[in-house]
DNA sequence: CTAGATTTTGGCCGTGCGGTCAGAAATTGA
DNA sequence: TCAATTTCTGACCGCACGGCCAAAATCTAG
Protein backbone atom coordinates (compact mmCIF):
# COMPACT_ATOMS: atom_id res chain seq x y z
CA UNK A 1 0.00 0.00 0.00
CA UNK A 2 3.02 2.82 0.85
CA UNK A 3 3.56 2.26 -3.06
CA UNK A 4 0.15 3.25 -3.81
CA UNK A 5 0.44 6.38 -1.67
CA UNK A 6 3.89 6.65 -3.03
CA UNK A 7 2.94 6.38 -6.88
CA UNK A 8 -0.15 8.37 -6.75
CA UNK A 9 2.06 11.29 -4.95
CA UNK A 10 4.26 11.43 -7.51
CA UNK A 11 2.19 11.05 -10.84
CA UNK A 12 -1.40 12.04 -9.79
CA UNK A 13 -4.07 9.75 -9.17
CA UNK A 14 -5.33 9.68 -12.85
CA UNK A 15 -1.86 8.23 -14.10
CA UNK A 16 -1.17 5.93 -10.87
CA UNK A 17 -2.44 2.76 -12.88
CA UNK A 18 -2.30 -0.71 -11.04
CA UNK A 19 0.58 -1.22 -13.48
CA UNK A 20 2.54 1.20 -12.28
CA UNK A 21 1.85 0.79 -8.19
CA UNK A 22 3.06 -3.00 -8.89
CA UNK A 23 6.44 -2.00 -11.09
CA UNK A 24 7.00 0.26 -7.75
CA UNK A 25 6.40 -2.19 -5.22
CA UNK A 26 7.69 -5.01 -7.20
CA UNK A 27 5.27 -7.12 -7.00
CA UNK A 28 2.68 -8.68 -9.72
CA UNK A 29 -0.56 -6.91 -10.71
CA UNK A 30 -2.52 -10.12 -9.77
CA UNK A 31 -1.17 -9.30 -5.94
CA UNK A 32 -3.27 -6.42 -5.76
CA UNK A 33 -6.48 -8.21 -6.88
CA UNK A 34 -5.96 -10.68 -4.70
CA UNK A 35 -5.53 -8.69 -1.51
CA UNK A 36 -8.29 -6.07 -2.22
CA UNK A 37 -11.45 -6.31 -4.37
CA UNK A 38 -10.48 -4.03 -7.06
CA UNK A 39 -8.64 -0.40 -7.86
CA UNK A 40 -11.18 1.23 -5.51
CA UNK A 41 -11.00 -0.49 -2.24
CA UNK A 42 -7.34 -0.44 -2.74
CA UNK A 43 -7.65 3.56 -2.75
CA UNK A 44 -10.29 3.38 0.07
CA UNK A 45 -7.79 1.63 2.26
CA UNK A 46 -5.16 4.77 1.71
CA UNK A 47 -7.70 6.92 2.71
CA UNK A 48 -8.74 5.43 5.69
CA UNK A 49 -5.29 4.70 6.84
CA UNK A 50 -4.08 8.22 5.99
CA UNK A 51 -7.00 10.57 7.33
CA UNK A 52 -7.12 7.90 10.06
CA UNK A 53 -3.48 9.08 11.29
CA UNK A 54 -4.70 13.19 10.47
CA UNK A 55 -7.53 12.84 12.50
CA UNK A 56 -5.86 10.75 15.27
CA UNK A 57 -2.94 13.57 15.59
CA UNK A 58 -4.86 16.45 15.91
CA UNK A 59 -7.29 15.08 18.31
CA UNK A 60 -4.68 14.43 20.40
CA UNK A 61 -3.12 18.03 20.33
CA UNK A 62 -6.30 19.36 20.90
CA UNK A 63 -7.15 17.55 23.88
CA UNK A 64 -7.51 19.05 27.69
CA UNK A 65 -7.97 22.59 25.21
CA UNK A 66 -11.21 24.20 26.62
CA UNK A 67 -10.64 27.89 24.91
CA UNK A 68 -12.18 28.27 21.49
CA UNK A 69 -8.95 30.72 20.13
CA UNK A 70 -6.83 28.14 21.48
CA UNK A 71 -8.64 25.08 19.98
CA UNK A 72 -8.64 26.84 16.56
CA UNK A 73 -5.18 27.83 16.22
CA UNK A 74 -4.09 24.58 17.28
CA UNK A 75 -5.93 22.67 14.57
CA UNK A 76 -3.98 24.62 12.50
CA UNK A 77 -1.09 24.22 13.87
CA UNK A 78 -0.75 20.53 14.48
CA UNK A 79 -2.29 19.83 10.85
CA UNK A 80 0.75 21.51 9.33
CA UNK A 81 2.88 19.72 11.92
CA UNK A 82 1.39 16.68 10.60
CA UNK A 83 1.87 17.76 6.89
CA UNK A 84 4.93 17.96 7.65
CA UNK A 85 6.13 14.85 8.96
CA UNK A 86 3.86 13.01 5.85
CA UNK A 87 4.29 15.21 2.81
CA UNK A 88 3.29 11.67 0.33
CA UNK A 89 1.08 11.01 2.19
CA UNK A 90 -1.04 13.59 2.14
CA UNK A 91 -0.27 14.81 -1.20
CA UNK A 92 -2.16 10.70 -2.04
CA UNK A 93 -5.09 11.80 0.04
CA UNK A 94 -6.08 14.68 -1.63
CA UNK A 95 -5.44 13.46 -4.94
CA UNK A 96 -7.39 10.41 -4.10
CA UNK A 97 -10.07 12.42 -2.39
CA UNK A 98 -10.45 14.70 -5.50
CA UNK A 99 -10.92 11.84 -7.95
CA UNK A 100 -11.41 8.67 -6.78
CA UNK A 101 -15.04 8.02 -8.67
CA UNK A 102 -17.24 4.97 -7.78
CA UNK A 103 -18.06 2.20 -11.12
CA UNK A 104 -21.22 4.46 -11.83
CA UNK A 105 -18.75 7.61 -12.45
CA UNK A 106 -19.96 9.71 -8.97
CA UNK A 107 -16.92 10.97 -7.30
CA UNK A 108 -16.54 8.76 -4.00
CA UNK A 109 -15.72 11.45 -2.09
CA UNK A 110 -15.61 15.16 -3.00
CA UNK A 111 -16.44 18.13 -1.08
CA UNK A 112 -19.68 16.42 1.01
CA UNK A 113 -17.28 14.02 2.01
CA UNK A 114 -15.50 17.32 4.15
CA UNK A 115 -18.78 17.41 6.38
CA UNK A 116 -17.58 15.78 9.40
CA UNK A 117 -14.23 18.04 8.84
CA UNK A 118 -16.96 21.13 8.58
CA UNK A 119 -18.99 19.76 11.76
CA UNK A 120 -15.63 19.29 13.91
CA UNK A 121 -14.65 22.89 13.04
CA UNK A 122 -18.27 24.41 13.46
CA UNK A 123 -18.46 23.30 16.99
CA UNK A 124 -15.19 24.73 17.70
CA UNK A 125 -16.50 28.17 16.35
CA UNK A 126 -20.01 27.58 17.72
CA UNK A 127 -17.90 27.33 21.01
CA UNK A 128 -16.42 30.31 20.92
CA UNK A 129 -19.48 32.29 20.05
CA UNK A 130 -20.91 30.98 22.79
CA UNK A 131 -18.31 31.71 25.26
CA UNK A 132 -17.95 35.49 23.92
CA UNK A 133 -14.48 34.74 22.93
CA UNK A 134 -16.29 35.08 19.22
CA UNK A 135 -18.56 37.43 17.60
CA UNK A 136 -21.46 36.28 15.86
CA UNK A 137 -20.39 35.03 12.24
CA UNK A 138 -21.96 32.65 9.83
CA UNK A 139 -19.99 28.93 11.23
CA UNK A 140 -20.51 26.95 8.36
CA UNK A 141 -18.47 29.32 6.22
CA UNK A 142 -16.34 30.04 8.30
CA UNK A 143 -15.60 26.14 8.65
CA UNK A 144 -15.44 26.40 4.98
CA UNK A 145 -12.70 28.59 4.53
CA UNK A 146 -10.49 27.16 7.38
CA UNK A 147 -10.60 23.50 5.92
CA UNK A 148 -10.21 25.07 2.11
CA UNK A 149 -7.23 27.49 3.42
CA UNK A 150 -5.40 23.98 5.57
CA UNK A 151 -5.61 22.46 2.32
CA UNK A 152 -4.07 25.45 0.22
CA UNK A 153 -1.20 26.03 2.89
CA UNK A 154 -0.05 22.34 1.79
CA UNK A 155 -0.73 22.22 -2.03
CA UNK A 156 1.45 25.74 -1.79
CA UNK A 157 3.77 23.95 0.70
CA UNK A 158 4.29 21.06 -1.75
CA UNK A 159 4.22 23.16 -4.78
CA UNK A 160 7.34 25.48 -3.06
CA UNK A 161 9.31 23.95 -0.84
CA UNK A 162 11.20 26.64 -0.15
CA UNK A 163 8.25 28.02 1.54
CA UNK A 164 7.98 27.86 5.47
CA UNK A 165 5.01 25.88 6.25
CA UNK A 166 5.51 26.40 9.85
CA UNK A 167 5.15 30.16 9.69
CA UNK A 168 1.87 29.62 6.60
CA UNK A 169 0.55 27.84 9.33
CA UNK A 170 1.02 30.72 12.47
CA UNK A 171 0.10 33.52 10.12
CA UNK A 172 -3.43 31.45 9.07
CA UNK A 173 -3.69 30.52 12.37
CA UNK A 174 -3.87 34.59 13.59
CA UNK A 175 -6.04 35.58 10.31
CA UNK A 176 -8.39 33.27 11.47
CA UNK A 177 -8.61 34.68 14.92
CA UNK A 178 -8.59 37.82 13.98
CA UNK A 179 -11.54 37.19 11.67
CA UNK A 180 -13.61 35.52 14.69
CA UNK A 181 -12.71 38.24 17.77
CA UNK A 182 -15.33 40.21 19.07
CA UNK B 1 -16.36 23.87 -27.49
CA UNK B 2 -19.69 24.37 -25.21
CA UNK B 3 -19.78 20.90 -25.78
CA UNK B 4 -16.34 20.57 -23.89
CA UNK B 5 -17.26 22.57 -20.94
CA UNK B 6 -20.66 20.78 -20.47
CA UNK B 7 -19.08 17.18 -20.89
CA UNK B 8 -16.35 17.98 -18.43
CA UNK B 9 -18.81 19.87 -15.77
CA UNK B 10 -21.07 17.18 -16.14
CA UNK B 11 -18.69 13.74 -15.87
CA UNK B 12 -15.05 15.35 -14.42
CA UNK B 13 -12.33 15.81 -16.57
CA UNK B 14 -10.67 12.45 -16.53
CA UNK B 15 -14.24 11.21 -17.98
CA UNK B 16 -14.03 13.62 -20.54
CA UNK B 17 -12.79 11.55 -23.66
CA UNK B 18 -12.96 12.98 -27.08
CA UNK B 19 -15.45 10.29 -27.94
CA UNK B 20 -17.82 11.93 -25.10
CA UNK B 21 -17.37 15.34 -26.31
CA UNK B 22 -17.82 14.49 -29.88
CA UNK B 23 -20.97 12.84 -28.80
CA UNK B 24 -22.40 16.19 -26.81
CA UNK B 25 -21.80 18.20 -29.60
CA UNK B 26 -23.26 15.45 -32.19
CA UNK B 27 -19.99 15.56 -34.31
CA UNK B 28 -17.37 13.15 -34.92
CA UNK B 29 -14.12 12.66 -33.43
CA UNK B 30 -12.11 13.91 -36.20
CA UNK B 31 -13.77 17.28 -36.40
CA UNK B 32 -11.89 18.33 -33.24
CA UNK B 33 -8.44 16.52 -34.01
CA UNK B 34 -8.88 18.57 -37.25
CA UNK B 35 -9.39 22.14 -35.34
CA UNK B 36 -7.47 21.49 -32.53
CA UNK B 37 -3.99 19.77 -32.66
CA UNK B 38 -4.84 17.73 -30.15
CA UNK B 39 -7.13 16.78 -26.90
CA UNK B 40 -4.89 19.69 -24.30
CA UNK B 41 -4.83 22.39 -27.18
CA UNK B 42 -8.79 22.31 -26.65
CA UNK B 43 -8.71 22.28 -22.92
CA UNK B 44 -6.20 25.66 -23.09
CA UNK B 45 -8.51 26.91 -25.51
CA UNK B 46 -11.10 26.02 -22.81
CA UNK B 47 -9.40 27.59 -19.96
CA UNK B 48 -8.33 31.03 -21.96
CA UNK B 49 -11.44 31.73 -23.32
CA UNK B 50 -13.52 31.14 -19.47
CA UNK B 51 -10.74 32.44 -17.35
CA UNK B 52 -10.45 35.27 -19.71
CA UNK B 53 -14.48 35.93 -18.68
CA UNK B 54 -13.86 35.65 -15.01
CA UNK B 55 -11.07 38.23 -15.31
CA UNK B 56 -12.60 40.99 -17.26
CA UNK B 57 -15.96 40.57 -15.36
CA UNK B 58 -13.88 41.16 -11.95
CA UNK B 59 -11.76 43.93 -13.45
CA UNK B 60 -14.55 45.54 -14.34
CA UNK B 61 -16.04 45.82 -11.29
CA UNK B 62 -12.86 46.95 -9.50
CA UNK B 63 -12.76 49.99 -11.72
CA UNK B 64 -11.99 52.81 -10.30
CA UNK B 65 -12.49 51.79 -7.06
CA UNK B 66 -9.45 53.35 -4.38
CA UNK B 67 -10.00 51.80 -1.28
CA UNK B 68 -8.49 48.71 -0.28
CA UNK B 69 -11.27 47.07 1.44
CA UNK B 70 -13.87 47.85 -1.23
CA UNK B 71 -11.31 46.34 -3.99
CA UNK B 72 -11.39 43.14 -1.35
CA UNK B 73 -14.99 43.02 -0.57
CA UNK B 74 -16.26 44.23 -4.94
CA UNK B 75 -13.58 40.86 -5.84
CA UNK B 76 -15.34 38.24 -3.58
CA UNK B 77 -18.66 39.47 -4.51
CA UNK B 78 -18.04 39.93 -8.24
CA UNK B 79 -16.57 36.76 -8.57
CA UNK B 80 -19.73 35.05 -6.55
CA UNK B 81 -22.16 36.73 -9.16
CA UNK B 82 -19.66 35.72 -12.16
CA UNK B 83 -19.86 32.37 -10.78
CA UNK B 84 -23.69 32.51 -10.33
CA UNK B 85 -23.85 33.05 -14.24
CA UNK B 86 -21.61 30.24 -15.41
CA UNK B 87 -21.33 27.49 -13.45
CA UNK B 88 -20.72 24.77 -15.87
CA UNK B 89 -18.20 27.16 -17.51
CA UNK B 90 -16.26 27.44 -13.94
CA UNK B 91 -16.93 23.85 -13.24
CA UNK B 92 -15.19 22.76 -16.31
CA UNK B 93 -12.68 25.04 -15.68
CA UNK B 94 -11.92 23.67 -12.25
CA UNK B 95 -11.54 20.70 -13.63
CA UNK B 96 -9.11 21.60 -16.22
CA UNK B 97 -7.22 23.66 -14.25
CA UNK B 98 -6.67 20.75 -10.89
CA UNK B 99 -6.06 17.73 -13.97
CA UNK B 100 -5.03 18.59 -17.06
CA UNK B 101 -1.04 17.46 -18.03
CA UNK B 102 1.11 17.85 -20.45
CA UNK B 103 2.43 14.82 -22.75
CA UNK B 104 5.19 14.46 -20.02
CA UNK B 105 2.78 13.60 -17.03
CA UNK B 106 3.30 17.36 -15.60
CA UNK B 107 0.24 19.26 -14.69
CA UNK B 108 -0.10 21.85 -17.28
CA UNK B 109 -1.75 23.86 -15.12
CA UNK B 110 -1.99 23.10 -10.76
CA UNK B 111 -1.77 25.88 -8.06
CA UNK B 112 1.80 27.69 -9.84
CA UNK B 113 -1.02 28.70 -12.44
CA UNK B 114 -2.51 30.66 -9.58
CA UNK B 115 0.78 32.68 -9.03
CA UNK B 116 -0.60 35.82 -11.06
CA UNK B 117 -4.63 36.12 -8.92
CA UNK B 118 -1.99 35.95 -6.19
CA UNK B 119 0.32 38.51 -7.27
CA UNK B 120 -3.10 40.84 -8.16
CA UNK B 121 -4.80 39.60 -4.67
CA UNK B 122 -1.22 40.69 -2.86
CA UNK B 123 -1.87 44.29 -4.74
CA UNK B 124 -5.01 44.72 -3.01
CA UNK B 125 -3.58 43.63 0.48
CA UNK B 126 -0.63 45.75 -0.16
CA UNK B 127 -2.33 48.95 -0.70
CA UNK B 128 -4.40 48.55 2.53
CA UNK B 129 -1.47 48.00 4.62
CA UNK B 130 0.28 51.23 2.80
CA UNK B 131 -3.02 53.34 3.24
CA UNK B 132 -3.18 52.35 6.79
CA UNK B 133 -6.83 50.46 6.52
CA UNK B 134 -4.87 47.08 7.42
CA UNK B 135 -2.48 46.06 9.61
CA UNK B 136 1.16 44.58 9.37
CA UNK B 137 0.57 40.67 8.20
CA UNK B 138 2.13 38.68 5.09
CA UNK B 139 0.06 38.91 2.47
CA UNK B 140 1.10 35.78 0.51
CA UNK B 141 -0.39 33.92 3.11
CA UNK B 142 -3.39 36.39 3.02
CA UNK B 143 -3.70 36.08 -0.87
CA UNK B 144 -3.13 32.16 -0.85
CA UNK B 145 -6.03 31.72 1.71
CA UNK B 146 -8.46 34.22 -0.17
CA UNK B 147 -8.00 32.74 -3.54
CA UNK B 148 -8.69 29.15 -2.01
CA UNK B 149 -11.41 30.31 0.34
CA UNK B 150 -13.32 31.93 -2.96
CA UNK B 151 -12.91 28.56 -5.10
CA UNK B 152 -14.66 26.45 -2.39
CA UNK B 153 -16.78 28.67 -2.08
CA UNK B 154 -17.85 28.09 -5.22
CA UNK B 155 -16.89 24.24 -4.78
CA UNK B 156 -19.27 24.26 -1.54
CA UNK B 157 -22.13 25.98 -3.80
CA UNK B 158 -21.66 23.47 -6.67
CA UNK B 159 -22.17 20.79 -4.36
CA UNK B 160 -25.01 22.48 -1.81
CA UNK B 161 -27.55 23.98 -4.90
CA UNK B 162 -29.73 25.51 -1.94
CA UNK B 163 -26.84 27.27 -0.29
CA UNK B 164 -26.65 30.80 -0.97
CA UNK B 165 -24.06 31.93 -2.66
CA UNK B 166 -24.61 35.64 -2.44
CA UNK B 167 -24.61 35.56 1.48
CA UNK B 168 -21.68 33.21 1.37
CA UNK B 169 -19.48 35.88 -0.33
CA UNK B 170 -20.57 38.62 1.87
CA UNK B 171 -19.80 36.52 4.96
CA UNK B 172 -16.51 35.68 3.44
CA UNK B 173 -15.86 39.29 2.53
CA UNK B 174 -16.79 40.39 6.01
CA UNK B 175 -14.40 37.66 7.38
CA UNK B 176 -11.58 38.59 5.45
CA UNK B 177 -11.79 42.24 5.91
CA UNK B 178 -11.77 41.59 9.80
CA UNK B 179 -8.68 39.66 9.40
CA UNK B 180 -6.86 42.46 8.11
CA UNK B 181 -8.00 45.63 9.82
CA UNK B 182 -5.98 47.85 12.40
C1' DC C 1 -22.21 24.98 -62.95
C1' DT C 2 -17.95 23.26 -61.29
C1' DA C 3 -13.16 22.89 -59.62
C1' DG C 4 -10.87 23.56 -55.64
C1' DA C 5 -10.87 24.25 -50.79
C1' DT C 6 -12.67 23.20 -46.41
C1' DT C 7 -14.98 20.42 -43.20
C1' DT C 8 -16.74 16.17 -41.63
C1' DT C 9 -17.21 11.14 -41.16
C1' DG C 10 -16.22 6.91 -39.03
C1' DG C 11 -13.31 3.00 -39.15
C1' DC C 12 -8.80 1.89 -37.82
C1' DC C 13 -4.44 2.02 -35.17
C1' DG C 14 -1.28 1.24 -31.20
C1' DT C 15 -1.36 1.74 -26.44
C1' DG C 16 -2.82 1.18 -21.82
C1' DC C 17 -6.42 0.22 -18.64
C1' DG C 18 -8.55 -2.88 -14.68
C1' DG C 19 -9.38 -7.32 -13.85
C1' DT C 20 -8.97 -12.64 -14.34
C1' DC C 21 -7.02 -16.96 -13.48
C1' DA C 22 -4.21 -21.41 -14.33
C1' DG C 23 -0.26 -22.69 -12.63
C1' DA C 24 3.97 -21.94 -9.89
C1' DA C 25 6.11 -20.79 -5.63
C1' DA C 26 6.13 -20.17 -0.85
C1' DT C 27 4.32 -21.05 3.63
C1' DT C 28 2.18 -23.66 7.25
C1' DG C 29 0.98 -27.21 10.38
C1' DA C 30 0.66 -31.89 11.50
C1' DT D 1 8.42 -34.85 5.03
C1' DC D 2 4.47 -33.56 2.73
C1' DA D 3 -0.42 -32.29 1.88
C1' DA D 4 -3.03 -28.37 2.20
C1' DT D 5 -3.30 -23.63 2.05
C1' DT D 6 -1.91 -19.16 0.90
C1' DT D 7 0.41 -16.03 -1.95
C1' DC D 8 2.28 -14.68 -6.13
C1' DT D 9 3.22 -14.58 -11.29
C1' DG D 10 2.43 -12.89 -15.72
C1' DA D 11 -0.05 -13.75 -19.89
C1' DC D 12 -4.43 -12.84 -21.40
C1' DC D 13 -9.00 -10.59 -21.87
C1' DG D 14 -12.39 -7.00 -23.36
C1' DC D 15 -12.72 -2.27 -23.26
C1' DA D 16 -11.61 2.54 -23.95
C1' DC D 17 -8.34 5.93 -24.97
C1' DG D 18 -6.30 9.82 -28.28
C1' DG D 19 -5.09 10.35 -32.66
C1' DC D 20 -4.95 9.35 -37.83
C1' DC D 21 -6.59 9.57 -42.44
C1' DA D 22 -8.95 8.10 -46.94
C1' DA D 23 -13.10 9.14 -48.63
C1' DA D 24 -17.36 11.70 -48.62
C1' DA D 25 -19.93 15.84 -48.01
C1' DT D 26 -20.31 20.66 -48.00
C1' DC D 27 -18.98 25.20 -49.11
C1' DT D 28 -17.01 28.89 -51.90
C1' DA D 29 -15.45 31.69 -55.58
C1' DG D 30 -15.23 32.42 -60.29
Amino acid sequence: MASAIEVIAEVGFAQASLARIAAHADISKGVISYHFAGKEELMVEVVERTYGAIAEHVLTKMQGLQSATELLRTHVLSVAEHMRGHRTQLKALGEIFTNLRTADGKLRYGIKASEPTYLALEGIYRLGQESGEFRDFDVRVMAVTHSSAVDTMFAYWMAHPGHDLDAHARELADLLERACVT
